[in-house]
DNA sequence: AACTGTGTCAACCGCTTGGTC
DNA sequence: GGACCAAGCGGTTGACACAGT
C-alpha cells in the first residue's frame, strides 16, 4: 500500500535493534522535559536515531513509568482467560483491563504459556478420542461401557485434580491445558458438568466461563 | 565442557484505523 | 469523497537464556 512508515526503515541512519540504556534515558527525559507528542518529530527533536515507532513502542511497554514487571500472577491470569474468550486476539483492548500490562506482554503471555496448554491439551484429547474410537469398534459389543468413557472425557472437571501420569483425564483438554498453573482453591470449582467447552477457535465462550463461577457460588 | 533444543520476550513489520485538510 | 499522515494493532522474528543430553 502506499502507507508506509514514513522513517524508512532501509535509512542507514535510523537505528533498530534492542535500545541501549542511553536511547532510553534520552527518550525518558525528552518526555519528561516535553510530554508525548508527535512521535515522528520526537524522535527527530529528541536526537535519537529511531522511528517515531520505535519510539512509541519502547515509551509503551518498557520505559513508562506505570509498567509493571515481572511475573503475571494468578489473577491476571484468569482476566486474560476471560478476556479472550471474550474478545480473541484483541490484546490492547484486553491490556486496559490490567493495569500496568501492555498488550504485547499480555500477547507474548498467551502465545508462549497459555497457548502452548491449549495445543498440549487438545493433541492429549484428539489421541483419547482416537483412542475412545478404536475401542468401540474393537468392543463393537460393549457399546454401552464405551460410550460413558467418550462422554466422561468431555465434561469440566475442573475441581478434580489433575493427573496426567494417567489416560484418566476428565475435564476437556482446553480447560485441562490453561487451568494447570492454578491451584484448585484459586480456581472456581464445577459440580455441574452439563456444560460443555466451545472453543473451535481456542477460546472460551463466555457462558463457559461465567457459568463455572456460577456453578460455584462466587 | 560443548552442543542442541526449547522457551521467553523485546522489537520489528505490515496492515488498519481514525483524524485532518 | 478522497488523499495523506500519524497512531495503533496484531503477527512474526531474532536474540538471548536456560535446560537437557
Amino acid at each position: 500500500m502506499d502507507k508506509k512508515e514514513c522513517s524508512s526503515s532501509q535509512d542507514p541512519d535510523v537505528r533498530k535493534g534492542p535500545w541501549t540504556m542511553e536511547e532510553d534515558l534520552i527518550l525518558i527525559n525528552y518526555i519528561a522535559n516535553h510530554g508525548e507528542g508527535v512521535w515522528n518529530s520526537l524522535a527527530k527533536s529528541a536526537g535519537l536515531k529511531r522511528t517515531g515507532k520505535s519510539c512509541r513502542l519502547r515509551w509503551l511497554n518498557y520505559l513508562r513509568p506505570d509498567v509493571r514487571r515481572g511475573n503475571i500472577t494468578p489473577d491476571e491470569q484468569l482476566l486474560i482467560i476471560e478476556l479472550h474468550a471474550k474478545w480473541g486476539n484483541r490484546w490492547s483492548k484486553i491490556a486496559k483491563h490490567l493495569p500496568g500490562r501492555t498488550d504485547n506482554e499480555i500477547k507474548n503471555y498467551w502465545r508462549t504459556r497459555i497457548q502452548k496448554h491449549i495445543k498440549q491439551a487438545d493433541q492429549q484429547n484428539s489421541q483419547q478420542q482416537q483412542q475412545s474410537s478404536s475401542d468401540i469398534q474393537i468392543n463393537d459389543n460393549n457399546e454401552n461401557n464405551n460410550n460413558q468413557v467418550a462422554s466422561s472425557s468431555q465434561i469440566p472437571n475442573i475441581a478434580e485434580p489433575m493427573d496426567t501420569s494417567t489416560n484418566n483425564i476428565m475435564s476437556p483438554p482446553s480447560y485441562q491445558g490453561i487451568l494447570e498453573p492454578f491451584s484448585s482453591h484459586q480456581f472456581p470449582t464445577i459440580s455441574d458438568q452439563s456444560s460443555s467447552c466451545t472453543n473451535d477457535n481456542n477460546y472460551w465462550s463466555m457462558e463457559d466461563l461465567l457459568s463455572l463461577q456460577l456453578l460455584n457460588g462466587d
